[in-house]
DNA sequence: AGATTCTGAAAAGGACGATTGTCAGATTGC
DNA sequence: GCAATCTGACAATCGTCCTTTTCAGAATCT
């Protein structure tokens, strides 16, 4: 009763495994185009996401449920990045004053997040309003944001670098300042340097965490 | 020839300039609802709207051109609205202070704003990403919030309050800030009262708003 | 009253896209 | 070499919605 070939995997030289995770990796490379430029998301289909990255329809359905699933891990993908930026950034002002850390924390975001236009549309336009459970994802990654400058001020007035308060609100607005300058620098809405930006923000930030009265 | 009976244009006791004025507003107001609440803008079908409204699809397209140009038309809308609040408060606090005068405009744009979580939706969520068209309209209503801030702070650099410098990209940052703010809070992010979030926003502006250096 | 216009419901006609199924050929393990 | 599996193209199915058209009845003016 024959059976004797066994499924072990591996096709084209490559195991099953390294197969699908190309197959994802072409998908949301293509998906990066499709999505982050006009027309955007809304407008895309998976057939033209299936031509763009090169795969048939069915591939498709072995690897997402729908297009929102690819929108979703593309914006996860896109936060990592500027987060990892950031960190680094971080690490690499360890020891600095908050001022420092924070200037150097923004040039490090700013750089990254208006590195890659399709990347800055995803996280600031596309993602927005898809569904209940995207916009659960993103005000998750935002908060992480918030979270980060929190932790910052905190340990700045620790230090007795601000006065200790509660700066969550503060830091949700300043969040909200960072993506709205960048979404409408990078509309084009005013003419301005990197440098400029960051200055700026720094700025608003410096005002917003102030040191403590000493009157 | 006949041609006996003339258009006049009357019907059910109302001129054809009042029926149609009322369809439209019943056609907004029920916009309202199925684009300012979830799913919201994306999901809103012509039949769904009109069944809503209570009139046919043919009256639909007998006053507009499809579903964006109704939204669009709400998004002018709900801008005026909060407009209006926010020059009534203005022109309350005429002779005040910067500080003063600004947090009377953000108490009456916080307030305008939250009032009615539909309309916070639209001009937050729905609106984004829909067409290049609307993004445009959306960038042009934001840049009027950001045009008021900057001319408030030049009357105030005119008096001597603040430092005279190009208060542009702050002012385009702290709209963001507040855009955002209002975002998180409405989606319960954090709990804080409009106290708290009309003072948070006063003391990021007169952090971004420095007095003059009196070293 | 009678010719005409306005109204609102219903349906027809089309376009579009998601998802699933089929299948011939390439590639594998043995 | 052979049976089995994997691949990728294609088409069929299916549902949804937009937009236009039709039409019978209500309301109008003379």
């Amino acid at each position: 009763m024959a059976a004797v070939a066994g499924p072990t995997g591996t096709y084209g030289g490559r195991s099953a495994q390294e197969r699908r995770a190309e197959r994802r990796e072409r998908f949301l490379r293509a998906a990066l185009d499709q999505f982050g430029d006009r027309p955007g998301y809304r407008s895309a289909s998976v057939a033209a996401l299936c031509e763009a990255a090169g795969l048939s329809t069915r591939q498709f359905y072995e690897e997402f449920r729908n297009l929102e699933e690819v929108l979703a891990h593309l914006h996860l993908l896109v936060n990592d990045w500027t987060e990892q930026a950031v960190l680094r950034a971080l690490t690499g002002a360890a020891g600095l004053a908050f001022d420092q850390r924070m200037a150097t924390v923004l040039r490090a975001y700013v750089t990254a997040a208006t590195d890659d236009p399709r990347r800055l549309r995803i996280a600031f336009v596309e993602i927005i309003g898809v569904s209940e459970e995207l916009e659960r994802q993103r005000l998750v990654r935002r908060s992480r944001w918030v979270e980060l400058i929190v932790t910052e001020a905190e340990a700045a007035a620790a230090r007795g670098e601000i006065a200790p308060r509660d700066y969550r609100i503060a830091a949700t607005a300043f969040i909200g300042a960072v993506n709205g300058l960048l979404h409408d620098w990078t509309a084009g809405q005013f003419q301005a340097s990197l440098d400029q930006v960051v200055d700026e923000l720094a700025a608003l930030l410096r005002g917003a965490v102030r040191p403590p009265d000493r009157d």
